[in-house]
DNA sequence: ATGGCCGAATCTTTCGGA
């Protein structure tokens, strides 16, 4: 089984690259982050008519994640159910899938540090944190895969320096990372690639995709179930050449 | 070809993204 994550920036304009990366990669479950559409005008049936089963939280204009799988969707949660606003950012689905536990995950950016958006950001990730202790109780492989919006390490991004202010890369930041793996998570891409520096996030500006100015944002964490499961991690940067590329290149994991 | 983003909605401008 492959299971994968890619913020595509749009789902209506990037449809097309979806599909025939699915196909060509022969990816069973993908889940999408910033489709930037509703529910209502996620391009459903053009996944449905290939045989694919399709969940979308979607929210206007930005924010919203999907899960594309080959297999049927059993809806767990549309929501970090411990996280409460007045208005719920689309930001979290969790299904099941065979026998895996899935979510597609849209963690805030944070930016600018000195602001409520990092607030918002880190009180996020500690109500995510909360419900990822509660699903450590699954006795099958737990599969959180998104966008987090966090730079683990030093080596997962091109230069520290430009970063380390960051609300992606600043301690308090890199702090709730290791916090979630503490609990019994494991970052697929180091647990396959111990010392590997790939990005999967090259901005639009600056040319940062000729000089190879990326950082590694993308993340597919499992529990120990998955690991031991697990055979390979990989990150397919060829996406960000193409033509209206998305800013994000997908991650995917072989079990 | 050395020169700097992109997407959606509020739409010839603003906001959010990272």
């Amino acid at each position: 089984m492959k299971f994968a994550s890619w913020n595509i920036n749009s789902i209506n304009l990037r449809k097309e690259a979806v599909l025939n990366w699915i196909i060509t990669q022969d990816i069973d479950v993908l889940g999408l982050q910033e489709i930037k559409c509703e529910e209502a005008n996620f391009p459903k049936s053009f996944f449905t008519d290939n045989n694919y089963f399709v969940e979308v939280i979607g929210q206007k204009g930005y924010n919203g994640v999907a899960i594309i799988s080959k297999y049927p969707i059993e809806v767990l949660n549309r929501n970090i159910p411990n996280f409460i606003e007045e208005i719920s950012q689309a930001r979290y689905l969790e299904v099941k899938i065979k026998n895996y536990v899935f979510s597609s995950i849209y963690v805030p950016n944070g930016n600018p540090i000195n602001s409520e958006k990092l607030k918002y950001k880190l009180s996020w990730i500690e109500a995510f944190i909360e419900h990822a202790k509660g699903l450590l109780k699954f006795e099958m492989p737990v599969i959180l895969a998104g966008d987090y919006n966090i730079i683990p390490e030093e080596i997962d991004c091109w230069d520290e320096q430009v970063w380390k202010n960051d609300a992606l890369a600043i301690p308090d930041i890199r702090f709730k990372f290791r916090e979630i793996k503490n609990l019994g998570y494991f970052d697929s891409f180091r647990l396959i690639n111990k010392n590997k520096c790939e990005w999967s996030f090259w901005d639009y500006q600056n040319g940062s995709w000729n000089k190879d100015h990326g950082i590694r944002i993308d993340h597919i964490l499992i529990n120990s179930y998955g690991a031991d499961e697990i055979k390979d991690c990989k990150i397919d940067k060829s996406l960000r050449g193409l033509n209206k590329p998305s800013d994000h290149t997908p991650i995917f994991a072989t079990f």
